[in-house]
RNA sequence: GGAGGCUUCGCCUAGUCUGGUCUAUGGCGCCGCACUGCUAAUGCGGUUUGGGUCUCAAGCCCAUCCCGGGUUCGAAUCCCGGAGCCUCCGCCA
């Protein structure tokens, strides 16, 4: 939730927030209404409160004559504060509501727009020129590195088994992740995929698009679509020590997502799935600093992605297109040879002060408790990485081209060539 | 899954049986001041977190004893429901 200050403050900026994601400004008056209605009913309650207590201190010292009318004042008082407080109660959940409604404030800078208004940052790399390109899905089966027909036999559609050299894959690039990342001074964290309803809704995931939810109902579990839920759940309802910041996590989890309204996109092959797994980069940093954090997390998807030697782009995603949750956010496209074009492989986001208000994380410095700002970067998505891989790195005679840094956990193979 | 115990303002802890100056005790830690050549020790004071009011200062007020309900004029304390932790039993990779 965006913080409350700012709105009373500047509602204007907010406004104009809301108009570049391409969403209804009203909401912020709406919620201008709330606060000041639920300000109201709290002083209306304090106060009567108050004097409830007093009257109720009074009681026991009361002589025995006195008695009788203290406490039927004490009884009416008592009437009194119950309706002050359901109407207070009342006028608090209006303010939550209408306060959810609202996405964060976008950084200055964001493109204007939606999904496909975003722009372009950088051009790394060159393009493999390959001739009658083959998609991964077939150069996976080939290798017997993936094997989607039995994934749909025991799954179902958008699932997969990762087999041999596939699944050799996987541990080498979350070993590579982990390494890199541990190096840059996270914390590794294996991380649960199950979690409670008030991690899945503070972290922003529940609104919009909690279509894309897989949801336990029997236990009222949610299987998470990204360990940031659980990285940023890890210090829900905690004061931070200042001093402490930046603290970072590298989660790796699997990830579900219902793909509900993809229907169509991408149906063949590992590209877009109901379950992978994932090394997430997640940060709790000052207020200050989360502009800052949000281009290192970008820095360390490029090294990652550059230790895979693939060619890729940078864009800066348009306001219409960002996540609730976000001020910011940038997506690392790569080149998919078999499909002529650039495909998702990371995405980082700046939450700033968004989640951590919602999940009630603080930090304790110098100037008090305050808030802290919360960033979260994909390092590796694995199996739209091996993906990637397959597709960017086939060869002529159709072996796959295996980058150096991966090969300390290939046992030094340089191709991958069928079984 | 069954039985029992526990949960107090950073940590430990008193208080819960028997509802009312609990405006929550004490210790540790931390901060400030005093004393001391410096440190230590000692003494004194402060130290939950939200919210409301406000000259967005101080002050005052409200809430907060795991969470949510209830009883009552009044709940840390009584009742109901839930969560977490511990012990034992059962089951299990």
């Amino acid at each position: 939730m965006i913080d409350l200050k700012l709105v009373r403050d500047d509602p204007e900026r907010v406004r104009a927030s809301q108009r570049l994601r391409g969403a209804d400004d009203s909401l912020v008056d709406a919620l201008l209404a709330a606060d000041e209605a639920r300000r109201a009913a709290i002083s209306t309650a304090d106060t009567l409160r108050g004097e409830q207590k007093a009257i109720s201190k009074s009681v026991s010292t009361a002589s025995p004559d006195e008695r009788p009318a203290v406490l039927a004042r004490a009884k009416a008082m008592a009437e009194e504060v119950k309706a002050a407080e359901v109407a207070q109660g009342i006028a608090e959940a209006a303010l939550r509501e209408a306060h959810l409604a609202i996405a964060n404030v976008v950084e200055d800078g964001v493109p204007p727009g939606g999904e496909d208004d975003f722009v372009t940052l950088e051009l790394v790399g060159t393009p493999p020129t390959v001739d009658a390109p083959r998609e991964h899905t077939e150069i996976g089966a080939t290798l017997k590195a993936i094997d989607t027909e039995r994934g749909a036999k025991v799954s179902g559609a958008r699932f997969y088994f990762l087999t041999g050299i596939g699944a050799q894959l996987e541990l080498a690039l979350v070993n590579l992740a982990m390494e890199q990342a541990s190096g840059a001074g996270f914390i590794p964290v294996i991380a649960p995929a199950l979690v409670k309803p008030e991690i899945m809704e503070g972290t922003g995931f529940l609104g919009a698009h909690s279509s894309e939810v897989y949801r336990l109902a029997e236990d009222d579990l949610y299987l998470v679509g990204t360990s940031e839920v659980a990285l940023a759940g890890y210090h829900s309802g905690e004061i931070l020590d200042a001093a402490a910041l930046p603290l970072r996590y590298a989660g790796f989890s699997s990830c579900f997502r219902r793909e509900a309204g993809s229907y169509g996109k991408d149906t063949k092959g590992i590209i877009r799935v109901h379950w992978f797994d994932k090394v997430e980069m997640f940060s709790y940093v000052a207020v200050e600093d989360a502009f800052d954090e949000h281009r290192r997390l970008l820095a360390w998807e490029r090294e990652f992605l550059d230790k895979l030697e693939l060619a890729y782009r940078v864009i800066d995603v348009a306001a219409g297109d960002l996540g609730s949750s976000a001020s910011r956010k940038f997506d690392i496209e790569a080149w998919f040879p078999s499909q002529g074009a650039y495909r998702e492989l990371t995405s980082t986001s700046n939450c700033t002060t968004f989640q951590s208000r919602r999940l009630n994380i603080r930090a304790r410095g110098a100037g008090g408790v305050g808030p802290v700002a919360t960033l979260n970067g994909t390092l590796c998505a694995v199996a739209r990485t091996i993906a990637c891989l397959l597709d960017h790195h086939q060869q002529p005679d159709g072996s796959v081209y295996v980058p150096a840094a991966l090969r300390p956990w290939l046992g030094g193979r340089e191709v991958l060539t069928a079984p």
